[in-house]
DNA sequence: AAGTAAATTTTTTTT
DNA sequence: AAATTTACTT
């Protein structure tokens, strides 16, 4: 088979190590994928297993769509009757619960919805009230945080309710709320995306019957990105392989960036003992990326404690140096990107370029620049299709028709568009159907019912209003049901949705560029559910599923010639060029993980991903001004930067910058950095000099004058020579940066979040924000007893306490 | 009831 | 700065 001879000897043997349990340990840019998907194609056409017998689980769609596309092309020409299924955890899980979900006897049944992550916090926010919390007291968003997070554990309400303290008066209203939540769900016969996972295992746990048919199914299993596996993805697994055991998982811990998502490492780091027979296969070599890139993530990853210990290697050339520029603020950092962008293009316009970000709030400044420029690009995540107010709309409708007693999408759509009943009408909508104990949908069945003649809060017109939404949903069910009696078509009942329910002539009477904007993306979920028109059966629920599950983390196109993206996006992708800006404490790493070791480490795992997505041209870049909540606020660099081999970048700032001042500083006084430059010291952890926080601030600049005196003094070398040149201007750049702070008002000024102060009027507080610069330096205090206050800080009379 | 103005909050990362 | 929620008119 000439597929093999592509490979080198590690990839060959994990591609041909087909029997039993295998851990791939794939090193960034070690050819990962394309193992997995030879190794497919092998089983198929050399071992001739059955493609139906074959399953294979990533993380995302798109990941997902790739490797379909790719083992096709592998196995073009070869006339098979099945194709292996190439899925993510989220859409086997829908899959099998659309055929089993009944075996479980939760009371849920084969037309479940899916509620998505608005659809939750809006039972959430229901639920909050309906504890007699306000939200104020009790975020939503947090909530859910924590009852997704208990869920993905493994947990119920149950256990998560057993382990709340009773001092604890925010956990026991959240398992509160927990428990209320699950029974909602159960009620609307509605799952959210964690209950997708947590329901098929269940399924699979208790139902030797449907474990059976499954094990008999798939014979042969691979997981990629095994590192991001949480504990329910790893039983999920367990079940799925306990006859056959022939599974093979492919990961890096390296690169292991969900934690938050309650991915656990130990899934790969333990593998050998989940599995005893285990095979395991080290895949090494990099094939992506120059020396020089490999180098500098490295350097970053070894400060992670927590970590299995191995190098990458190259047989690349070492490539250029990383290229650094240090902008003054957000725009100028965009500035800069556009212009590189703009020069490679005209270069070599076949190279594909990424920007790459922490947060998709910092996308906006770099597609304002790229627009400036005139330069295309194409920008992943942030806002999907499907997020889209007037699509979810539609979809409520749709949702709707296939199953009315989802309470969230008949919320969505009673009233929009408009039929006079808001929201007073509403409340006691909500207040009769909490009083019968069933959905808003049978309610409102009850309450327009010829024989119900209980006095209700509702005014005549409501009551009409009512029963005409009543007809429009049943008109649509019709439709819906004639798409699997007779052959309409999914399109026209999508159209329906769109007309029948009078959404469409809602945004021509609006009559403006964004409802006009509005009515061209419903064309084009007409457009989408095309593709839906030739599937047998349920195409409808299907189409709808799609919606749910698809982010637009999936619509990745790799012929863009430049792709913005978050940097957990990119992951599993290459570029040529790479541009990773933001390099700024609290940006990245994310301001939200800076306190949390643990957390910590994951922000450089995912510093790790996003340097070992480039070829051959990485740029880094920071601003010293950010604009964060509309204000302008100073920013640090990095301290991730300062973990980079600083021999390996080159400086291509304006002036002096944070580099040439840590350059110039790491050479002259750290010994450790001079005896680490000469190969000498192994053992010991590079420390960090300085670390991000406190360069430019009087301490840094205080503490740099003071190491060379002791240095000059120990050395016996006599004082510096005159400087010349660019150096003074150095110089002179970073004396004036020191001046800010005053020697006289030091222990004054300079607080910093965090820092606890004395006030003459307020007393003790802590420091919680830090706003401008100079004379302007504003601070948010928070004194006990007197809440929160805005201090500028040269007047405030602070000290230190 | 619906539309508008004012106040409040928001930012990790994703299926 | 932008988006969402609430309060206030009409």
């Amino acid at each position: 088979m000439d597929i093999l001879a592509s490979l080198n000897d590690r990839q060959r043997e994990a591609v041909m190590t087909t029997d039993g349990a295998v851990l791939i340990l794939a090193g960034a840019g070690s050819g990962k994928t394309r193992v997995i998907t030879v190794r497919i194609a092998y089983l198929i056409s050399e071992k001739q297993v059955p493609p139906y017998n074959i399953l294979a689980v990533t993380f995302t769609n798109k990941a997902a769509g790739e490797m379909r596309e790719r083992v096709t092309e592998l196995l073009k020409g070869q006339r098979l009757q099945s194709a292996p299924l190439v899925t993510t955890f989220h859409s086997l899980c829908v899959r099998i619960l659309r055929q089993d979900i009944e075996h479980l006897s939760e009371g849920y049944n084969k037309s479940f919805t899916i509620y998505d992550t608005d659809d939750s916090i809006k039972v959430i926010k229901a639920c909050i009230k309906d504890i007699g919390f306000d939200e104020k007291q009790l975020a939503p968003r947090q909530v859910l945080n924590a009852i997704s997070g208990s869920k993905n554990r493994g947990e119920d309400f149950e256990l998560y309710a057993s382990q709340v303290e009773y001092t604890d008066e925010k956990r026991a209203a959240i398992a509160r709320v927990f428990k209320l939540y699950e029974e909602r769900l159960n009620n609307a016969n509605a799952l959210d995306f964690d209950d997708l996972m947590i329901k098929t295992v269940k399924l699979l746990r208790t139902s030797q019957e449907v474990r059976d048919k499954y094990n008999e199914k798939f014979k042969y299993i691979l997981v990629d990105e095994y590192q991001d596996t949480n504990p329910l993805q790893f039983a999920l697994i367990g079940y799925l392989t306990e006859k056959q055991q022939n599974i093979c998982v492919v990961g890096d811990d390296s690169q292991s960036i969900y934690a938050f998502r309650q991915a656990d490492i130990r899934n790969i780091l333990e593998f050998e003992q989940h599995f005893p027979n285990a095979k395991t296969i080290l895949l090494e070599q990099n094939y992506r990326s120059t020396q020089t890139i490999l180098d500098t993530a490295d350097a970053i990853i070894k400060n992670n404690q927590n970590r299995k210990d191995k190098k990458l290697w190259t047989a690349n050339p070492d490539g250029d140096k990383i290229f650094y520029h240090q902008a003054f603020d957000g725009d100028g950092e965009a500035r800069f990107v556009a212009q590189m962008i703009d020069r490679h293009r005209r270069q070599n316009p076949k190279d594909k370029i990424a920007i790459l970000y922490r947060t998709n709030a910092q996308s906006r400044l770099f597609e304002e620049a790229l627009r400036r420029n005139r330069i295309e690009y194409n920008i992943v995540g942030g806002f999907s299709f499907y997020e889209r107010a007037e699509i979810k709309d539609v979809i409520a409708y749709l949702k709707m028709a296939l199953n009315p007693f989802d309470d969230i999408a008949l919320l969505r759509v009673i009233n929009t568009p408009t039929r006079g009943f808001g929201k007073t009408s509403l409340d006691e909508l909500q207040h009769r159907a909490k009083d019968f104990g069933v959905s808003l949908w049978e309610t409102i069945a009850i309450i327009t019912g010829l024989e119900f003649k209980e006095r209700v809060n509702l005014t005549p017109r409501a009551i009409e209003s009512l029963k005409k939404f009543k007809k429009t949903i049943e008109n649509l069910q019709t439709k819906v049901a004639d798409v699997s009696q007779t052959d309409r078509k999914v399109s026209d009942v999508v159209m329906a949705a769109i007309e029948d329910t009078g959404y469409a002539n809602m945004l021509r009477a609006e009559n403006t560029d964004e409802s006009a904007a509005r009515l061209e993306n419903l064309e084009e979920l007409v457009n989408a559910a095309v593709d839906y028109d030739k599937q047998e059966d349920s195409g409808l629920r299907d189409f709808i599923d799609h919606a749910a599950l698809t982010s637009d983390t999936d619509k990745y196109d790799r012929n863009a010639a430049v792709t913005m993206m978050t940097v957990h996006a990119a992951k599993g992708l290459e570029f040529p060029i790479v541009f990773l800006v933001g390099l700024e404490d609290g940006i990245f790493p994310h301001s939200r993980s800076i306190n949390d070791p643990k957390e910590l480490e994951e922000e450089r795992r995912l510093a790790y991903v996003a340097i070992t997505r480039a070829e051959k041209v990485l740029y880094i870049s920071h601003s010293m001004r950010r604009r964060v909540y509309g204000e302008e606020m100073a920013a640090e660099p990095s301290q991730f930067l300062n973990e980079m081999p600083l021999e390996l970048i080159h400086d291509l700032s304006r002036g002096s910058s944070w580099l040439s001042f840590a350059k110039s500083n790491a050479v002259k006084t750290n010994k450790h950095a001079v005896s680490a430059l000469r190969g000498e010291n192994r053992q010991e952890k590079p420390k960090n000099l300085y670390t991000g926080k406190t360069y430019n601030s009087a301490e840094a600049i205080a503490d740099f004058f003071n190491k060379k005196k002791v240095e000059s003094r120990e050395s016996g070398v006599e004082s510096p020579k005159p400087l010349t040149g660019f150096d003074k201007l150095k110089a002179q750049a970073s004396q004036t940066k020191s001046e800010i702070p005053n020697p006289k008002s030091k222990i004054k000024q300079g607080f910093t979040p965090g820092a606890h102060v004395r006030h003459p009027k307020y007393g003790k507080g802590l420091v919680l924000r830090r706003e401008g610069t100079g004379d302007n330096v504003k601070l948010t205090v928070s004194f006990p007893g007197f809440g929160q206050k805005k201090l500028i800080e040269k007047f405030a009379n602070l000290e230190k306490a």
